[in-house]
DNA sequence: GCGATTTGGGAAAAGGTTTTCTCAAAAGGA
DNA sequence: TCCTTTTGAGAAAACCTTTTCCCAAATCGC
C-alpha cells in the first residue's frame, strides 16, 4: 500500500518553522524563499526549497486566509435535493474554482428557511469568499436572502434578487432551436406539451413555440400543460391523437425528457411511428432516459454545465475586485440531435 | 428588501477586539464571557453578551480553528458524476454534520487522478478535519490513496483500503428480501436479471437469489448477466419468455430499476400482464424510475442517505477522539412495495 | 580609504481568537 | 488588625503565515 517513494506520513503537519529551523533562516526568510518574494541569494533561496520538499511542508491555509483576508472557499447553495440539474451545474462550478485553488461548500438547504439560515451563517463565520445560489427552479427564490451580504453573490439557474448577477438558460433560444428543427425537416402540425402552468419556463417555450409557428406559418396550437411526467405525456397523446389521425400532429415538441418518452411510448402502443408519422422532441437531455427511449430521444440541452462554470468564473472575477455589471445573463441552449425526428427530406 | 429590525451590514466583520472596546473589558474577558467560561460578575458577563448581541459579532471561524487544530470542515470525496448513488448519501452525511456545525466540502473527482490528488491536498490544505470516501461502486477504489493520511478517513458506498471503516449496503440482505417477498406470495419459477459480471454487488445478489430459491425448495435458475440498461431488459425478455409461457418464469428478481422498467415494457408488449402474470422487482428505488413504471415498481432500497448519516456520525466520533473497530459495515436494505409484484394470494 | 548604495537576511507586527498565568482588590478568618 | 483565600479581570502566549520595515555587511564610486 505504501510506497518507497512517499516521505514518511507526519503525525502532524510541518510548519514553516520547523522548515525555517532545519534550513538553518529565519521563518521570514523561509517564507520569501518559498513564494519568491523578497532578496536572498539563489543558493539560500533552493536550500530552502529543498528543505520545505524534503519535509514535505505544505502551507496552513487557515493562517494564509487568516491574514489574506481571502479563504478560497465559496459556498454553494441549492434547494434541488434530486440534483438532475444542480449536478451538471455544480460539475461546471467546481471545474471553473479547482484550478484557482477554491474549494467548494455543498448546503443544501432543501425549502427550509431554518436550514438555509444555519447554513449561510456557518458560510460567513467560515468566511467564505463568495457564494453562489442555486435551485431547480428558475421562477423560485431560495428560502432565503443573500441580498445584504458583504461577500458577492451569483445566482445560476434560480430567482435572483434585484440588482444582483444571474445566469440563467435561454429557455425561448432553446423553443425556438426546437421548433426550427422540427420545421427544418418539414413537420408541419407542430404540438406543444409542457409542465403545469406554474412554472415561468413552461410559459416561455411555449410563447417561443408560438413565434416560431406564427413566423413560418405553420398552424398555431394551444400547448397542452399538465405535468412533467410521463404519465402526462401518455395523457396528452390521448387528447391530441383520440381523433384519429387527421388534423393530428406530425410532431410533438415536450417540456422535458420525461413528458417525451411519455409520448413516444404512447404513440407506439397506438401504433403511430416515431419518428416516421411523428416527431418528438424533449427538453432538458437528461441522458440516461434520452438514451433508453425508443428511439433515442432529441433533446434541448440546457448546458448547465457551461452554465455552472460561467458562474464560477463570474464569482471569481468579483472576489478578485472586478467590477460587474449586475443583470441577468441567458447562456445559449444546444439541440442534440438523435433520432426521434428523423432525417430531414434531402438527407 | 432590508427590514428595520435588522442590524446594518457592516462593511467588515465585527471583531472581538471591538466587542471588547465598546463593551469597556480585554478581549481575554470578552472571550470567556461569550463562552461561558472564566469567572466575572453576571453583570459584566451580561453586558458583554448584549454588546456582542447589538455589534452582530460572530467569531472568525478561521482564527478558531488555527487554534484549535480543528475546522469543523470535511472533505466529501466522490467520483459518481452522474450522482444517483451520491445524492442522498451526500444529503445523509450534510445531515449528520450540519447540527454539529461542521460543512462539507464537494470534490467530484471523477476518475482522474491527478484532479483527485489535487483535491485532497486542498482539503489537507485547508485542514479538513477528515474526509469521507464515496463512489458509484462499492467494489472500486477512488483514484488516489487515502491510506496514510493523518485524519481520519471513513469508506461509505466504495472500496475500503484494507484496515479501514467502511460503510455499505447488505446487497445479499437486500436481495434474500427480494426474493422471500416473491416467494411469499406463492411464485414459483423466480429469475434474476442483473448487470455486468464485473460488478462484485451482482455476484452478491445472485448468490442470495440462488440461496432463497434452494432454501425453499424452487428451482434454481443461472442468473442473467447483462448490462444496468432498459435494452437488456428487453433482451432478457426475449431470452425468458421467447420459447413461450410454458416453463418461462412467474416472477422476476431485477439487479436494478432500469433493467425492471425494460422487463416490464417488454413483458407489456408481448401481452403478458404484470403482476398477474409475472411479477417484478427492481433494485435501488429510484423513484423517478420506480414510480414511472407501469405498474409503479417494487423495488429494493439501499437506505443511502441512512448510510450517509451513519457515515456522517462515525467520522464525527472519530474527529472527537474516540476510537472505532475498523471494518465493514453492511447496513440493511429495505423493501418498496409497489404494484408490480401483486398481493398475496390471501390479502 | 571614505561615504553612499546595494545586498542578504532577520525582527516584529498583523490577522482574530482562546487559554493559561498573573495580579490586584475584596472578602473572610482569627 | 493581619494574614489567607477568593474573586474579577487583564497580559501575554499560542496557532501559522505574510509583509513591512530595519540593519549589518558587502560593494561601489572616486
Amino acid at each position: 500500500m505504501s510506497s518507497d517513494a512517499s516521505p514518511a506520513p507526519a503525525k502532524t503537519p510541518v510548519t514553516l518553522r520547523e522548515v525555517a529551523a532545519s534550513a538553518g533562516v529565519s521563518v521570514a526568510t523561509a517564507s520569501k524563499a518559498l513564494n519568491g518574494q523578497g532578496r536572498m541569494t539563489a543558493e539560500t533561496r533552493e536550500r530552502i526549497r529543498e528543505t520545505a520538499q524534503r519535509l514535505g511542508f505544505r502551507p496552513n491555509s487557515l493562517a494564509q486566509s487568516l491574514l489574506r483576508r481571502r479563504s478560497f472557499t465559496v459556498g454553494l447553495l441549492t434547494n434541488d435535493t434530486y440534483g438532475r440539474f444542480s449536478l451538471p451545474l455544480m460539475s461546471g462550478v467546481s471545474d471553473a474554482l479547482v484550478d484557482a485553488g477554491v474549494s467548494v461548500f455543498l448546503c443544501n438547504v432543501e425549502d427550509d428557511t431554518r436550514l438555509a439560515q444555519l447554513h449561510v451563517e456557518a458560510m460567513l463565520d467560515k468566511r467564505v469568499d463568495g457564494i453562489i445560489a442555486t435551485g431547480k427552479r428558475i421562477d423560485r427564490h431560495l428560502p432565503v436572502d443573500l441580498a445584504n451580504l458583504r461577500i458577492p453573490v451569483i445566482y445560476a439557474f434560480t430567482q435572483p434578487d434585484p440588482g444582483a448577477i444571474a445566469f440563467v438558460s435561454d429557455d425561448e433560444g432553446g423553443a425556438r432551436l426546437a421548433v426550427e428543427h422540427l420545421w427544418r425537416l418539414g413537420r408541419k402540425r407542430i404540438a406543444h406539451v409542457s409542465g403545469p402552468a406554474s412554472f415561468a419556463v413552461v410559459h416561455a417555450r411555449a410563447e417561443a413555440h408560438r413565434d416560431v409557428l406564427t413566423e413560418h406559418g405553420l398552424p398555431v396550437s394551444e400547448p397542452l400543460l399538465g405535468a412533467w411526467s410521463e404519465a402526462w405525456g401518455h395523457e396528452a397523446v390521448a387528447k391530441l391523437f383520440g381523433g384519429g389521425r387527421e388534423g393530428a400532429p406530425d410532431a410533438v415538441f415536450c417540456g422535458n425528457d420525461q413528458i417525451a418518452r411519455g409520448v413516444i411510448d404512447a404513440l407506439r402502443e397506438r401504433g403511430i411511428g416515431v419518428p416516421d408519422d411523428v416527431g418528438v422532441i424533449g427538453f432538458d437531455n437528461w441522458e440516461i432516459v434520452a438514451e433508453a427511449t425508443r428511439p433515442p430521444l432529441t433533446s434541448v440541452d440546457m448546458n448547465l454545465s457551461v452554465l455552472g462554470r460561467e458562474a464560477g468564473l463570474a464569482l471569481l472575477s468579483l472576489v478578485g475586485g472586478k467590477p460587474a455589471e449586475p443583470g441577468i445573463r441567458k447562456l445559449p441552449c444546444r439541440l442534440v440531435v438523435r433520432q426521434s425526428c428523423g432525417r430531414p427530406p434531402g438527407g
